[in-house]
DNA sequence: GCGTCATTCAACCGTAAGGTTGACAAATAA
DNA sequence: TTATTTGTCAACCTTACGGTTGAATGACGC
C-alpha cells in the first residue's frame, strides 16, 4: 500500500536528478537561488533560442524545482529547493562510506591495482 | 587558466547527475554501498538482459561512481562515493534557501496563488 | 582440447532529449 | 487600432538513451 508512495518518490528523484544533469539548468537554478527571474532574463545569457531555454525551464518545473507566477505577459520564476533536500537525503547515505581513512586503506590492500593514482 | 578545470567539473557533475537519474542505477549503487558485487550479481534482480545491466554499470563507471576489478572472467564492482560528495556540495548550496520558516512565509505572501496546498 | 560460464561487443529498434525555426496568443505600448 | 513584446506551441532534425538479440572473447572445469 505504501508501494505507490515509494514508486512516486523514485520517479520524483528521476526527474530531479535528470533536471540537474545539465549545465544550463544548473546555472539557471544558481541564478534563481539569488533572486526571482523572468523567462527572458533566464534565457538571456545563452546562445540558444528562447524556445530552447523555455524548455529547460519546463523540465525544471516538472522536477518541481521551479515555480512560475504569470503576471500579464511576463512569467516570473523562482526556485523551490525542497526537492533538492530529497536528492540530498539520498546522496548523504552514500558519501559517508568513504569518510574513514581506514576504509580507504582496506580498499587499497584488497585491490592494489587501481590505487590512489587516481588518473584525473 | 582555471577555466578548463571548472569546465571539467561541470562535465563531471553532468555525468554524475545523469547516472543518478535512473532508478536501476541508483538501486545498483545502493547494493554496492553494502558490499562488492560482480556484474552478474548486480544484473540478477532485473528483468532486463545482462547486456543492458552491463551498460548501466558502464555509465556508473563513466561517472566514476563505480570501480571495477577484473579477476579472471569475473568483474568485481565496488562503489566510489567520492563523486557523490561533489554532487552533494553542489546541492547543499541551495537547500538551505528554504530552511527558515520566515522565508516560506514571505514566499506565501508574495505569491498566495501556489501556496502550501502542494497538490501532489 | 572442449564445453561452459561471465561478460562485452555490435547492430539494431523505439523513444526521449536538446536544439532549431516559424507561427501563434495574449498583454502592453503607440 | 496597430505594432511590439513575452512566451509558448508545433513541427522537425539529430543525437543520445535504454533496451533487445546474437555473436565474440576469454577464463575455467573437466
Amino acid at each position: 500500500m505504501f508501494n505507490r508512495m515509494v514508486k512516486q518518490n523514485h520517479v520524483r528523484l528521476d526527474l530531479v536528478f535528470h533536471a540537474l544533469g545539465d549545465q544550463t539548468r544548473r546555472a539557471m537554478l544558481a541564478r534563481l537561488a539569488k533572486s526571482e527571474h523572468t523567462v527572458g532574463e533566464l534565457a538571456a545569457p545563452y546562445r540558444m533560442s528562447l524556445a530552447a531555454a523555455s524548455k529547460h525551464i519546463r523540465t525544471l518545473e516538472r522536477a518541481r524545482l521551479v515555480k512560475r507566477t504569470v503576471r500579464g505577459r511576463i512569467h516570473y520564476c523562482r526556485i523551490d529547493p525542497r526537492p533538492l533536500e530529497h536528492a540530498d537525503d539520498w546522496l548523504r547515505g552514500y558519501e559517508r562510506l568513504w569518510d574513514t581513512r581506514i576504509e580507504r586503506l582496506v580498499e587499497l590492500l584488497r585491490h592494489p591495482d587501481n590505487g590512489p593514482s587516481d588518473s584525473r
